[in-house]
RNA sequence: UCCCCUGUAGCUCAGUCGGUAGAGCAGCUGACUGUUAAUCAGCGGGUCGCAGGUUCGAGUCCUGCCGGGGGAGCCA
């Protein structure tokens, strides 16, 4: 095979590294393949950019590979690279050579027509070869990548925290458990199954969070982040829900609640400007096919300066709102949906951090704060989705965390690690949690979770 | 889990008052001297989600189940 010889599409069309007359070999997917008695036409896409390299074939007849080439269908051409005397495409390839590497017959399910989304998902496997889902492909790789540039250009350690694990992050949702016991026979004991005789001698799950495990990490190397796989079990059927998705979770010791924003609101900034800046093409199709408001959305995001705004005067914000909420307003609730995005998107009309919550509406690892009432969670709010990270400074003192858990009746034997970092040199710590998929479908305005996982897992379904 | 909508050709959909199945696209065949999701002509294509019920007769009305979508809750 050509692999080493041969030029990627983006090289040719988006970076112009090869010039006209040069001699190139092109292998990809045919999108598109038209034909009259004296000329063909064949756009092949090869996935490395959002755009299609033309192929022309002068003389049909002497290509008899032609009749068998249809939409779909893989193919290795070799020619000289021209300029297109047609409107639509700077250069193309004069054809010298053009062979069938794999066929696709009139079954192959991707028309050149639009399609829905929804049955694009019931063939996952072949919906990566549309424009869109190809764009949110590259995105989701350049994303990822833009993470860990973040992070590592400030120094932070890029850590592991388990998948399995028999802890659970409190308030994280159901989880799904992890066993090799016969379902239909599992060993009794007291009328309980009895995990000791399971494969880890416990009861074990699929992680919801890595942040305890990274606390560990930050009170040992300073500044970590995890990005990894999490599991939710909850019966959520919207669009915004998966059960398996990804999450940034950063943990940052000797750094307090407002310290803690300040990174949020530039990792946010960061990754929104690299989308710009280094998916430039994709962008551009998604704000032109899929949200015509995206690239405005997070312009406006990366220029704004974030409102910091203590949950208390939230309330106030939302008492005097003249709208009629379905959940009342009154302090000590949680926001609701509709409550957040009004603050971010009717009153501020930019992003928001709302802090300082309600304790009992909280989870036991957050820090008390002075007045007793609260602790230092913080939020950030953003215009058409609302929450998109979730954080707080965490509780350092041993004294207060002991006696937080005893009244949320934890287990404490089950935390004993985790309160052990409190025993042994603890430090003022912060982090906070970015749902990866939830980013993507920001930046991308892709409306369903499902379409900007390649293969999503959610309540019945678990295909490919 | 709750509320609303929805399921008809490979895809996207129409189908009136209950009277026996339709369009565009895709596909196939042919035409066409540079196309851009080409164009033009012709052709084939259906267990109307599944099960039951009402009726002389059900894609259409009723019940149940299953699938899909939107919203809410839970959360990221």
């Amino acid at each position: 095979m050509d692999y080493f010889k041969r030029t990627r599409v983006a090289d040719i069309i988006l970076k112009e590294k090869v010039s006209v007359g040069q001699e190139t070999i092109v292998m990809g997917w045919v999108r598109t393949a038209r034909e009259s008695s004296n000329v063909a036409f064949i756009d092949i896409n090869d996935g490395s950019c959002m755009g299609n390299l033309q192929a022309v074939i002068d003389n049909p007849t002497n290509f008899p590979a032609l009749k068998e080439i249809a939409t779909g269908a893989a193919i290795r051409v070799a020619g000289t690279l021209v300029e297109s005397p047609a409107k639509g495409q700077k250069v193309e390839l004069a054809v010298k050579e053009l062979q069938l590497l794999g066929k696709a017959d009139n079954t192959y399910p991707l028309q050149k027509k639009r399609h829905s989304f929804e049955f694009l998902r019931e063939i996952a496997h072949l919906r990566p070869r549309t424009n869109t889902f190809g764009a949110v492909g590259r995105l989701r790789s350049k994303i990822a990548y833009a993470v860990h540039k973040f992070y590592q250009e400030r120094g932070f350690y890029y850590i592991h925290t388990p998948i399995i694990t028999a802890s659970d992050c409190e308030g994280a949702g159901d989880m799904f458990r992890i066993t090799t016991l016969p379902l239909n026979q599992a060993p009794v004991l007291d009328g309980h199954i009895d995990f000791n005789q399971d494969f880890f001698a416990a009861e074990t799950f699929l992680t919801v969070s890595g942040q305890l495990e990274a606390e560990t990490a930050a009170l040992a190397l300073g500044d970590v982040y995890t990005f990894g796989p999490t599991f939710r079990a909850e019966n959520s059927n919207t669009s915004r829900h998966a059960s398996e998705f990804w999450m940034i979770e950063p943990e940052m010791a000797f750094c307090n609640l407002q310290e803690n924003m300040q990174i949020a609101t530039d990792f946010l900034k960061y990754l929104f400007k690299y989308a710009l800046d280094e998916c430039a093409d994709e962008m551009n199709f998604f704000n032109s096919w899929i949200d015509k408001t995206v690239i405005e959305t997070l312009t406006h995001v990366i220029e704004s300066d974030f409102v910091r705004l203590p949950y208390t005067d939230a309330i106030k914000e939302l008492e005097k709102a003249k709208v009629k909420f379905e959940f009342p307003v009154k302090w000590g609730i949680d926001l609701q949906t509709e409550h957040e995005r009004y603050i971010t998107e009717q009153v501020f009309k930019k992003p928001v951090i709302v802090y300082d919550y309600p304790k009992s509406i909280k989870a036991f690892y957050m820090r008390i704060n002075d007045d007793g009432k609260t602790v230092g969670a913080m939020d950030v709010l953003v215009p058409k989705i609302g929450e998109i990270i979730g954080g707080s400074q965490r509780e350092e003192r041993y004294d207060v965390l002991k006696a937080h858990m005893e009244e949320k009746g934890l287990n404490l034997d089950t935390y004993s690690w985790y309160l052990d970092l409190r025993q042994y040199g603890t430090a003022p710590h912060s982090g906070f949690g970015l749902g990866f998929d939830r980013t993507l479908m920001y930046i991308s305005g892709m409306a369903n979770i499902r379409d900007v996982a390649p293969f999503p897992r959610v309540p019945r379904w678990a295909k490919f």
